[in-house]
Formats: structure tokens, sequence, C-alpha cells
DNA sequence: TGTAATTTTCAGAAAATTTTGAAAGTAAAA
DNA sequence: TTTTACTTTCAAAATTTTCTGAAAATTACA
């Protein structure tokens, strides 16, 4: 395999992996290019690399750009943007923990509460309020894990995670 | 809200979030059902509570099964086939972290390890040498450490996170 | 064995998501 | 101010994913 070989390969399967966690096919393509570009480069560049629209090019680095994975830069006596991405492993998958956690463990812990307010009404046998319990338990479980991790350094992480592993 | 209110608005919250975790809708509301019913249900029954057709049941029933979220029940007497969640939650985390991990962490490390074969011919400042080796990091991190989730039981992940925590 | 109940399969329909392309918007330079 | 370079928007098209419905397969019972 030759090294622009594995380049396109590399962008081909961050966007599959990308796919299966929430992010577009394309986001994470342009956010993988970008990853590995020795230098920004500018939204053209990138629409020429991927072969993709200017529409969809620029859709994209906007919301990578939303999700703080992408900076903007601006080359002094250029006119034109020029994109960078975020590259500390640590900071994009906290980054993308942050999105997530928004987009969806939020919304099931309000359900979840306004699901509550009508426990009163259940059952103590009622498999629902027993379900509904434990997820609670478990949701919130998980958020104040995410806010910490959130918090957290990478040492700090892998420090832990070192020691609870063995 | 009512209590059939309730189940209904859980029945789709746990349909979204499913979407979002790469279970498809119809597949985390078969789910949903089940986990709040007092008894296990038959393929028709969740074809009717859920409004959908016999096809799409039979098939969603079957991946759950595949994922080990659902698991089939013969009752004596009865000739059709019954099916009943698994109920405990850290159960179903740790289900659904298998396949996740199956199907998107698995065939990354591959390519990554494919990559890696050609490093060789990076300069040492190339920055895809640098990203991939960080990301190679990471990912057999992130392996190993769910793979000690996968076997460990939820006190024990519970107790350690909230070491973790303070 | 034949019949009826139940389950499975899968091609095409429907729905959801992503992408394009062209037009409109902005702002630096001339 | 006009031109030019670039960016943004968005309706319609393309693609991908999911769902249906009807037919085929399986199984249990008579």
């Amino acid at each position: 395999m030759e090294l622009d070989e594995g380049k396109q390969k590399f962008i081909q399967s961050w966007g599959t992996l990308g796919s299966d966690w929430g992010i577009n096919r394309t986001m994470a393509q342009i956010h993988a290019l970008l990853l590995i570009a020795p230098e920004s480069l500018s939204a053209m560049e990138v629409k020429e690399k991927l072969n993709i629209s200017m529409g969809n090019t620029n859709m994209n680095l906007r919301a990578l750009i939303d999700w703080g994975l992408v900076y903007k830069k601006l080359k002094p006596g250029e006119r034109k943007e020029f994109f960078e991405a975020e590259k500390d492993m640590w900071e994009i998958v906290k980054k993308i923990v942050i999105q997530r956690k928004k987009k969806e463990l939020a919304p099931m812990i309000k359900v979840l509460d306004e699901i509550t307010a009508v426990q009163g009404k259940c059952e103590e046998s009622d498999e629902f309020c027993k379900v509904v319990k434990d997820i609670k338990l478990f949701s919130n479980k998980a958020d104040s894990i995410l806010d910490t991790l959130i918090k957290a350094d990478s040492n700090w992480f892998m420090r832990s995670f070192i020691n609870m592993i063995k």
C-alpha cells in the first residue's frame, strides 16, 4: 500500500465510523482530511480533494465548527478562509461527548422526569415503574460520569482507567 | 399525564434514542414495549401495539434476539412464540457495547493496522503518521477498557466510577 | 398425510437523510 | 461604485435506510 492509498483509506474509514456516530459521512470525511493535512485548507481545497459540492462542503464545515472539531483560520494577506482540525484526540472525544450528551442523553432524562411525575399512579408491581426507575438511575449516573469526563484531562482519565482495570 | 400516555411517551423516546445509537427506531420501540410489558408478548401482540407490519416486527425481533436484548420464550400449550426483554440495565448496556464494539471499533482498528504497515514510508514530520499513531493509541485503549467493562459486573463498575469521580 | 397457524423472506414502496447546483448574499479590492 | 472572489442558503434530486405486503417456508396438530 502506498502512502496516498493509506490516506484515502483513512478518510473513508473515518467517514464510516462517523456515520455510526451521528456525524454524517461527509462531515467525518472532512474532519479526517483536515486531521491529516499538514496545513490548513481552504473550502475549495476540501471540496476538490473530496469531490463534493461547494454547498455540502460549506454546510459540513460549519457543522464541524459548531461541534468545536474544526477551527477557522485567517491567513494574513489571503482573502479566503482556511480550516484546521482539532488534533488532540482527547479533545476530539470530549467535544463529541458534549454534543451527543446534549442531543441524546438530555432529552431522554427530560422525558424520564416527565414520566416520573406520573409515577404516583403506579402500582408497586407495575413493570413500567420499575423500568423507568432503573433507567433514570442509570441515565443520571451516566450524566454525571460524562460531566466528570468532560471536565477531566486526558492524563487523569487514563490514570483512572488504568487503576480501574488492574 | 395518564399512565398510558407515559408509556407511549417512553416507547417513543426509547425509539429516538435507539436511532441515535445505531439501533433502528422500530427495533428500539419493540425493545421498549417489551421492557415495560409485565408479561412476555407474542409477535402479533407487538405488531398490533406498535401498528407495524408483521415483516417489520419479525425482522426486528430477530435483530433484538441477535443482540441478546430479547429472549424467545415458549409457553407450554401455546403454539406461538413469546418474547421477553432483558431488563437488567447493566446487561442491556453491556450487550449494546458488545455489538457496537464489533461493528465500529473493530473495523477501525483493523484499518489502522493496515495503514500502520505503510508507516515505514512516513517522514517523521508527516501529519498523517502522527494522527494515525494517536488514534491507534486511543482506539486500543478504548478497546481494552470496553473489554474490561464487558467482563465487569454492575457494582464493580459503579464502585470504580464513584472512586474516579470523587 | 393434509390443513391451518405461525414465522420468515424479500422485492418494491415509502420515508428519511444527504447532496447538489444554482441563485443570493457579502465583503475586499480596484 | 463596480467588479470580483468567496461564502451561504435552500429547493429539488439522489441516495440510503426502513417498512410493507404478499408469497414462501416451517411447524404443530388432526
